[in-house]
DNA sequence: CATGAATGAGCTTTCATTCAT
DNA sequence: CATGAATGAAAGCTCATTCAT
């Protein structure tokens, strides 16, 4: 991928609502040539590929969130505290890149195969989440767990998964109380 | 999709290794002929087309986690109890089926598009869950939530990304213990 | 082509339709199994594949109108009588078999080259004209002309051609003024 | 359909004997590739598919055929002299492009349904040769007739048929005379 | 005799991708 | 730099036809 000049950058993000709708293989270049605006040709003048295409958008979503996560990673407070800061950031990426989300939702099998991609994840969401719960458990924020990997994909797979259910399909609830709700259940769990 | 002779039935499961590694689109015709031995004509005698085929091995994994599910919930013991037992039956189907299940994963995207396949997420998955919270908050075992349908959809995520995640690959720790594991983030979280 | 019991010819005439419609390669077996209700395996046991029904459904209209035609030819008169006799009744034909004779135009190409058919329409149209236009010379009810045939040729694509353009689609003339202005301008050409 | 470069044009023409022969739907894209020299996937991008080639054939003919009788209709001499005229310039026509008179003869009935065609054979035969005969009858070198539509029926399938018949197959007699045989004919009918 | 089940053999069409300008 | 024109390489799907029962 060429370095992109600013419009081009802007023009392409277009694109992520077809690859929410319908998936890469389900996108076609003539489409995305259509919907930013970018003649085909020129679309290869600056990417490898279709894939390259998606990789670029999911870079800029997935940078944010690292951005996001890195930030609330850097706040004071107790790890406890930062994991909501974190929880929240991701969920505000979400909100702010709806297409781009589903998207990333849409092709998940496909963009954990991308490496770059795999590794993003991994710096941006796994890696540091893993680090706060080490961080609670040594500050008594929170409770030692066996097994932080797990746990730290099991807080993934709940705020992605109660996001893309949650944001973009014009959500009926503020941003704020949907947090509160995914926090309530990461930290205390659903007994009694 | 024409009823399916028994042998066929099961000829057809060999195609699920195909979808997990490839996903719907990265899957040729030619590949599932090869694989399931069954000539591609005759596939098309019995299916609709590619996303048919899909469609049925969902289909019964799908029905073989409600069964579970449905199975679970009626047990004995509090709604946590039940709760607990729903959780690992559906982890044990997700080591019976993994090739299915990373296949559900993969396509996760088309499949919430199909909506046969969306409604028998709901009624084997989030339905059943909700309905556990809500007897959970009447029996005193599980703690009242304002929005039950978050949490279920949380409680899917969450059992989901974790199954993938460990299931499948060639798990390093038996079942048991990673649904322990989960078990413990669901009722009581990551709090101190 | 197997001898037909006789219910099987009255269903098999039902596809005329559907070749009137789309022609011999427009029109699937199964279409002419449902709409002749005969199960397409039992087509194949009396037919020798698609085209023979075709060919079937041609011979049974070339049949009538050799019939018809060579009845006029029989009849007294002068040969201008006769020739007008000849060409009311292939009208009539056209009339009473409105959609074989509609796939006969549409797949005209394809007969002329099933040697049987052109055979047909040889001894059930171009020989019988091109006969009565020399009786005609003989007996002076109809002008000598020096290539009979291609006169022949010429009534045929004129009574056709009308035939086609006038009859089986909810004709709105009677077919004796058609037949009568099909005759002024056969005999008389547009002249003054 | 695309505008094509001049080139193409001429390539594409060379697609008509295979229609001729075979028909529309005996004819494949592989051969018309192998024939044109085109690439089938560069067919493609300049025509709909298959049955737009075939409509562009016909069109290219049909203009020629328009062209002429316009030209005919245009110069001097009594409505008769016109008449005659313009079905020379018809028979030239088919003369000059035998393969795609034949071709369009072929799939007549399928010509007939594409609406851009039938509209072409409209204004380019039937119209024509009915304002002549109107206008015959007006100046007195034509026989008035009731109804002219289907006299110009009449004539263009005289006209078609023998000129199928007699043309393009290695004509043994001059354009000429058969000319001359169907003026007659068109002319003075075959009675005495 | 009749037919439901099964399939071999293609064919149209699509699309990502290239490249001369 | 950008891009309109062109195409190689599939791949999904269709359908006529067969044959065991």
């Amino acid at each position: 991928m060429r370095t992109l000049p600013p419009d081009m950058r802007e023009k392409v993000m277009r694109a992520a609502e077809l690859f929410a709708d319908s998936g890469l293989d389900g996108t076609k270049m003539e489409e995305i040539a259509a919907a930013t605006g970018v003649p085909k040709a020129t679309l290869y003048y600056y990417f490898e590929g279709k894939e390259d295409i998606l990789a670029f958008l999911f870079e800029e979503v997935l940078a944010e969130v690292a951005d996001a996560i890195d930030h609330a990673m850097r706040s004071v407070g107790t790890a406890a505290d930062r994991l909501h800061g974190a929880i929240v950031a991701h969920l505000r990426v979400m909100e702010a890149f709806p297409a781009a989300s589903r998207a990333l939702q849409f092709d998940l099998g496909r963009a954990a195969r991308i490496p770059q991609i795999n590794d993003r994840i991994e710096t941006a969401f796994r890696g540091p989440i893993r680090q706060l719960l080490e961080e609670g458990a040594a500050d008594g924020s929170l409770r030692p767990v066996a097994h932080p990997r797990l746990v730290a994909v099991a807080i993934l797979g709940t705020v992605t998964t109660v996001g893309i259910n949650t944001i973009g399909f014009g959500a009926t609830r503020p941003l704020e109380e949907i947090a509160d709700d995914v926090m309530a259940f990461v930290l205390h769990g659903v007994a009694a």
